[in-house]
DNA sequence: AGAGGTACCTGGCAGC
DNA sequence: TGCTGCCAGGTACCTC
């Protein structure tokens, strides 16, 4: 589920009522995440307080002094924020307790996120160490973009999702972005120009920054801090309207397979 | 180095 | 009603 604007989302949900929070208490119900949830979390916590949550491409990082707890939502996680522990409901695995009485629960069906500690004594962690710009950050830009792709000659889609030339964009965003940059998800990356390339940069930030505006996308599991789904998949232009007339031209949307990922697109409008 | 496929896991849905 | 197969927002890891 959640690509960048939902773990945006949770995070700024989720900021204001942990920062600055002692843990009290951290219960592990289920440990068998992507990979196992360190036996030593709690000890690690308690007493520690949370200086600030930050966000690395999909990995929310909450900073307790110079460590770090990750945590990512694989496909069907999500963290919510209560005034007080409500009764455990399946797929809820781990509650964050604070001083204030705020509870996280982190809930995953599918259990394809992680929660790791991340000591500041054994340096960056080895999942953020090989990430790519921040899509909104000044490092990705067009000049950035042409320079990295010109090796490539994978489709422009799949090299969009790449973590190590982009962070942020997952499936649905990276159809929707290349719609909005009017190029064909299946051109070779090293034949896209340097002006579509700008075109394709400012399209990927448009596309973040709405759908974050909308509160994320919610299709099944997807849920803010306080349980509240996001509307971006309202506003969708191609993901998931395979057949439907395009908003710009009426052509019908088009569904083929990359890489084992569904991608959508406008014949007509995609070149 | 780059590209492609597989695996992890649960649940919802279409089709029979 | 129930079974089977396919699909789903991510990404590490393997082989070629």
């Amino acid at each position: 589920m959640p690509e960048l604007p939902e773990v945006e989302t949770t995070r700024r949900g989720i900021a204001p009522h942990v920062e600055r929070q002692k843990v009290t208490a951290v219960r592990v119900y289920d440990r068998r995440l992507r990979w196992p949830v360190p036996r030593d979390l709690s000890r690690r916590l308690v007493g520690r307080v949370v200086d600030r949550v930050d966000r690395r491409s999909k990995y929310l990082l909450f900073r307790l002094g110079r460590d770090t707890l990750i945590v990512h939502f694989g496909m069907t996680g999500s963290l919510r924020v209560y005034g007080t522990a409500p009764a455990r409901r399946t797929h809820d695995h781990i509650d964050l307790e604070f001083g204030n009485g705020v509870v996280l629960r982190y809930h995953d069906p599918r259990r394809f996120g992680a929660m790791l500690w991340s000591p500041a004594a054994a340096g960056e962690h080895p999942l953020l160490a090989a990430l790519g710009p921040e899509p909104f950050s000044v490092g990705f830009d067009a000049a950035y973009l042409f320079a990295s792709t010109r090796t490539r000659r994978a489709a422009i889609k799949i090299a969009l999702m790449d973590n190590r030339l982009v962070v942020g964009a997952g499936n649905i965003y990276a159809n929707e972005a290349l719609f909005r940059a009017g190029i064909r998800p299946t051109r070779a990356a090293n034949r896209v120009s340097r002006e579509r390339l700008a075109r394709l940069v400012a399209a990927v930030r448009q596309t973040l920054a709405a759908a974050i505006a909308k509160g994320g996308s919610t299709l099944r599991d997807y849920v803010d801090s306080d349980g509240a789904p996001g509307y971006f998949q309202l506003e969708y232009n191609v993901y998931g309207r395979e057949g439907e007339p395009c908003r710009v031209c009426g052509d019908p949307i088009r569904a083929i397979r990359q890489a084992g990922r569904a991608t959508y697109y406008c014949g007509r409008c995609q070149t």
